[in-house]
DNA sequence: ATATTAGAAGCTGGTGATGC
DNA sequence: GCATCACCAGCTTCTAATAT
């Protein structure tokens, strides 16, 4: 089960390490419930009194291997940039990292700053295009990061931003239609990879990219929608005239699809012609048959949802 | 350890405007 | 006419501070 805790969730069990016990109302939470207090055992409510949560000493050898080190990064993070961290803050993690992405690429952002509500789609991707202008706490902490009071009402003309990991020593490079892979730079940087984003009509960034790269093997990574997909059929293109291969990241398993009309979710097939008209001569075998599979479903698979560096594996190992 | 209180933020649901 | 959206006030939830 997959953890979704907000900063409230994070001080109290910090609370937990350090006190052993805490009143803070965190059963709220589905992992703290069902996984730490039912399943696991390493929180137990105080005997007579189910306001106190308490620690059991299995819990302290837990907390170091799993939230320690989370906690002290994002305490220094919201510290360093003078933003309030205490718990009636309603950040969830995912804001806390997309608000240290923020910070990381804070210039390139500023250059071609987008209305909040394109920001908003592109930066809090799964969450759509008005998540962050119907929270007033978050896009303050936004705003002050990026040294703005406002967001601008128009768009830049021409918006591209350059969001690379760059890596000393390349062995391969991968294009991302999300930004949601550049968010833990610290998990890539030590695999010679080299993370690009491409999404957001940023397609031209990649003449940015040294020719002397462009001779690694280089692949895409995207969502398998009707978007992602024209996205790369685009790309393909491009590099094409520059005689360089692209392949595409073909998920490593097909069970991650969901239906097409989820939340925030705006890219429909075609079902009146072929492959939903997208260009059959850009994909192999195995990748036009899942498309059709997908179609025929109305599915799509979110990138985000699939781990970038098993995704490179599934498709470099043979 | 417990109870009380104030302040902050989000949620909710009504209202009116706008667009198809 | 119906659906969607922005706006706003009032309500709720939660923490931190303080007192007992």
């Amino acid at each position: 089960m997959k953890r979704e805790l907000q900063w409230r969730h994070f001080k109290a069990l910090n609370q937990l390490y350090i006190n052993q016990y805490t009143n803070a109302k965190i059963t709220d939470n589905g992992y703290i419930a069902n996984v730490l207090i039912t399943q696991k055992k390493l929180l137990k409510f105080k005997s007579g009194n189910n306001k106190i949560i308490e620690a059991t000493p299995k819990y302290l050898s837990f907390y170091d291997q799993n939230f320690k080190q989370d906690f002290e990064q994002y305490t220094r993070f919201l510290q360093a940039m003078d933003l309030e961290d205490d718990a009636r803050r309603k950040y969830t993690e995912y804001d806390i990292q997309t608000l240290m992405f923020i910070s990381e690429y804070k210039d390139e952002l500023l250059k071609n700053l987008t209305t909040i509500r394109i920001f908003s789609s592109e930066v809090f991707k799964t969450h759509g295009s008005k998540y962050l202008e119907n929270k007033p706490g978050l896009k303050s902490a936004v705003c002050k990061i990026l040294g703005i009071d406002d967001f601008p009402d128009k768009d830049p003309k021409n918006h591209q931003w350059r969001l690379v990991i760059d890596s000393p020593a390349p062995t391969a490079i991968i294009l991302c239609e999300n930004i949601a892979h550049l968010k833990s730079p610290w998990k890539i940087r030590e695999t010679g990879l080299e993370l690009w984003y491409v999404g957001g009509n940023n397609i031209g960034i990649i003449d940015f990219i040294s020719p002397d790269k462009l001779k690694f093997p280089i692949y895409y990574s995207c969502d398998w929608d009707f978007h992602g997909l024209s996205i790369y059929s685009r790309i393909k293109y491009k590099m094409k005239q520059k005689s360089v291969e692209i392949n595409l990241l073909y998920p490593y398993v097909l069970d991650l699809a969901i239906p097409v009309n989820s939340d925030h979710h705006n890219s429909n097939w075609n079902f009146n012609i072929p492959l939903s008209g997208l260009n059959q001569a850009d994909y192999k075998e195995r990748e036009a048959k899942l498309i059709n599979q997908l179609i025929k479903e109305n599915k799509w698979i979110e990138e985000e949802s699939m781990d970038i560096l098993e995704l490179f594996k599934y498709n470099t190992s043979s």
